[in-house]
DNA sequence: AATGAATGAGTATTCATTCAT
DNA sequence: TATGAATGAATACTCATTCAT
C-alpha cells in the first residue's frame, strides 16, 4: 500500500503502472490482485487511508475550546506535516485534479473531502465570531473558501518550485495574512456593524 | 492543435490517445505525425500556445500606470476569462500538476510560468507600495506567492465542485480581502512603520 | 479470418487466442485489433461469414421446383461437403455447443440459424405432403426437427470417432431411413388417412 | 465434485476456473488440490463418475430379454431423466465437443463410450432380428449409429432452443419413428428378404 | 485435511509510432 | 499533405499451481 501511495503520488493514476507498484513493493502482480480487486479499488483504499489519516490527525490537534486562529494555526500545521513527512497530500492534490472529469467515483471522493474540510473550518470560524475573536462582517463559509484555496494554491506552488516556494513560509505568512484580516478593527465600517462579506 | 487542448484539458497527458486527438480533430493520427514530431511535441506547442495567449491577455489588460488594486482586479478578470470562456486554464493546471514528476521538461516551462506570474505581480504591487497605495509593511514577494496560491487553489475548488464553489464569486471575495489587506491602515503599527511581512 | 475460422474451429472460442490467431495469420495482435474491435467481434464475423456461405450453399443447390426428397438429399449434401470440404461446419458446431450458457448473444445467432433450418426443412416437407410424395401423417415441424438431429449428431460421431463413424455414409443410411420413412404407404392406417405424428 | 460438474456443464473446461469450481463447493483451491492432482484430475474423476452413473442407469433400466422396441423406449427414457433431472447429459454433450481437437486423452474417453453406447444399441436391435421383431434388412450398427445422432442432435437443439424443441416431445417422436420404420413390414421388398439397409 | 498468500506465465487490449502509397 | 494498415511494447488482469503453516 506504501509503494502504491508513493507511485500514485509521483505518477498519477494513470501513470503509475501495476507493474511498478508490484516492483517498488517487492511482490509480483498477482499478489497485488489478491489483495485487491483491481487497481481502481488499490487506489480507493489508498485514498480512503490517507484521508482517513488526515482528519484524524487534524481532529486530534484541534480542540473546539481553543481560540479560532489558533485552531487554525493547528490545520495548516496539520497540512505542512502531512505534505512533507509523508508525501500524502501530494498524493491527494495530485489525484484530486486527475481525477477531474477522467474519474467520477474518484472525483466524488475528493468533493466530498473537501466540503467536509470547508465545513471544518466555517464552524471553527464561527465559532470565533460567536467568542468576539473573528469579524463579525466577514461571511465564514467564504473565508473558508479562501483558506482551503491559499494551502492547495500554496502547496501546488510549492511542489512545482520547492526552490522558490517554502511551503512553511508560505503557511505562515498566510497565517499572519488571516490573522490581519479576520481580527476585529476598531475602525469605522466596523463600528457600523455592517457585513461586507 | 485545438482539438489537443481539449482532449489534454479533460483527460491529461496519458489519458488523451492520439487516436481520440485524431479523431476529435477529425483527421487521422498520420495527419497528426506530419505536423507533430510526436505527442510529446504536440504538448508543448499547445501548452506554448496557450501560456502565451494568456501572458498577451494579461499584458494588454494591465497597464503599468494605473493603480495597483486596478491592476490585479485585471489580473483575476483575465483569469476568470481565461477559465470559463476556453478551457484553457483548466488545460494549464490539469497538466501543471500532472507534469509535477513525470515530464520534467514540461515541469521546468511551467515553473518559469508561474515565476513570472508572480514577477508580475511583484512589479505591481511594488508599485502600488511606492505609490502609497499598498502597505510598506508587506514583502511583495510573499504577497505575490499569496495571490498565486488563492487563484490556484480557487479555480481547483471550482473545477472540483462548481455547484459548491462558484468561481467568479471566490475571485470577488478574493479580491475585496486582498483590498481591504493591501490598503494601508491608520493604525498604530501601520504608523510605526514596521514591517511585519 | 480464414485463420481465426481454423483457430476457433479447433480450439473452441476460449481456447483460440489472439496471440494463436495472429501468428496463425501471419501477422501482429495489433493488425487483428485494427481491423476487428474485440475478439468478440472477431467471432461473430466469422460466425456471420461461414453462415451465410452456408445457407448460400443451400439455396443455391435447392430449387422449390424439385421432388422434396431429392431436396433433402441436395441438403444432405451441402451438408457433406461443408463438413469435409472446409472446416466450416465443424467450425459452427464446436461454438455452438460453446456458446451455450456462456455467450448469450452468440447462441442467439444460432438458435435463430436452427430455426431457419428446420423452417427451411419444413416449407421443403411441407410441399411435398402438397405435392403427394411426402406421408400426410407426419407432422413436417416434427420430422424437421428429427432431421436436424440426425445431422448434428451424425457429425459431431464423425468428427469423434472418424474411423468408426464415416459421415458420407452416415448421412446416406439417414437419407435412406427418411426416405423410407417418409414415402407414402399402401397399408391400413396409411388408408385410414389418420395422422399418427 | 458436484460443484465441479455443474461449472464444467455450464462453462466448459476452459471457462470454468478452479476459484470458481472452489467458490461454488464452497472450499478454497488449496483443499482442491489437495484432493485432486491437477484441475484435468478432476475434471476425469467428474467425467468417469458421471459417465459409470449412466452406464448403471441403463444396465439397470434394460433387461436383456424383453422385446427391444421396449428397451430401446428405456434408453431414451434414461437419456430424458439423466438430461433433465441432473445435468450431467449436458456435462457429457458439452465436454465431448470441446475435447474433440483440445485434449487427446478426453477425446479417448468420449470415443471408448460412444462406442459402448452404440455397441450396446447394436445388441438390443440384433436380438430384436432373431425375436423377429425387428427387420432383417436393417443392418444393425448403421441403425445403432442413427440413433446415437437423433439423440444427441435432439439434445443440443433442446440445450440451445428449450422453448421450440421439447426434449420429451423429440424422443417420443424419435421412438415413433423408429418403431415405425424398424418394424417390419407386409409389403414386397420385405417378403423377398432383400437387406436394403 | 485445509487455508491464505503468493507466483509466473498467459490473456485481451491499447497506444505511440512508422511507413508505403 | 494525408491516409490506412501495421507494429511492438506496454497495460490491466486471470488463472493453474505451489507451499509454508
Amino acid at each position: 500500500m506504501a509503494a502504491a501511495i508513493d507511485c500514485f503520488a509521483h505518477h498519477g493514476y494513470q501513470g503509475a503502472s501495476i507493474d511498478r507498484i508490484a516492483r517498488a513493493a517487492g511482490v509480483t502482480k498477482g499478489a497485488l490482485y489478491y489483495h485487491f480487486r483491481d487497481k481502481e479499488d488499490l487506489l480507493f483504499q489508498a485514498v480512503k487511508d490517507r484521508i482517513g489519516e488526515f482528519e484524524k490527525h487534524v481532529l486530534a490537534e484541534v480542540s473546539p475550546a481553543e481560540d479560532a486562529l489558533t485552531s487554525l494555526q493547528r490545520v495548516l500545521d496539520a497540512c505542512f506535516v502531512t505534505a512533507t513527512a509523508s508525501n500524502h497530500r501530494r498524493f491527494i492534490i495530485t489525484l484530486m485534479v486527475e481525477a477531474l472529469d477522467t474519474n467520477p467515483r474518484l472525483s466524488d471522493t475528493f468533493r466530498l473531502e473537501l466540503r467536509n474540510m470547508r465545513g471544518f473550518l466555517e464552524d471553527v470560524l464561527r465559532r470565533g465570531q460567536a467568542a468576539g475573536t473573528i469579524r463579525q462582517d466577514i461571511e465564514a463559509s467564504v473565508a473558508a473558501r479562501l483558506i482551503v484555496a491559499t494551502i492547495i494554491g500554496g502547496e501546488i506552488q510549492h511542489y512545482q518550485d520547492p526552490e522558490q516556494v517554502d511551503l512553511r513560509g508560505v503557511l505562515d505568512s498566510q497565517l499572519r495574512q488571516l490573522a490581519d484580516w479576520l481580527t476585529p478593527r476598531h475602525g469605522a465600517s466596523q463600528a457600523r456593524g455592517e457585513r461586507v462579506w
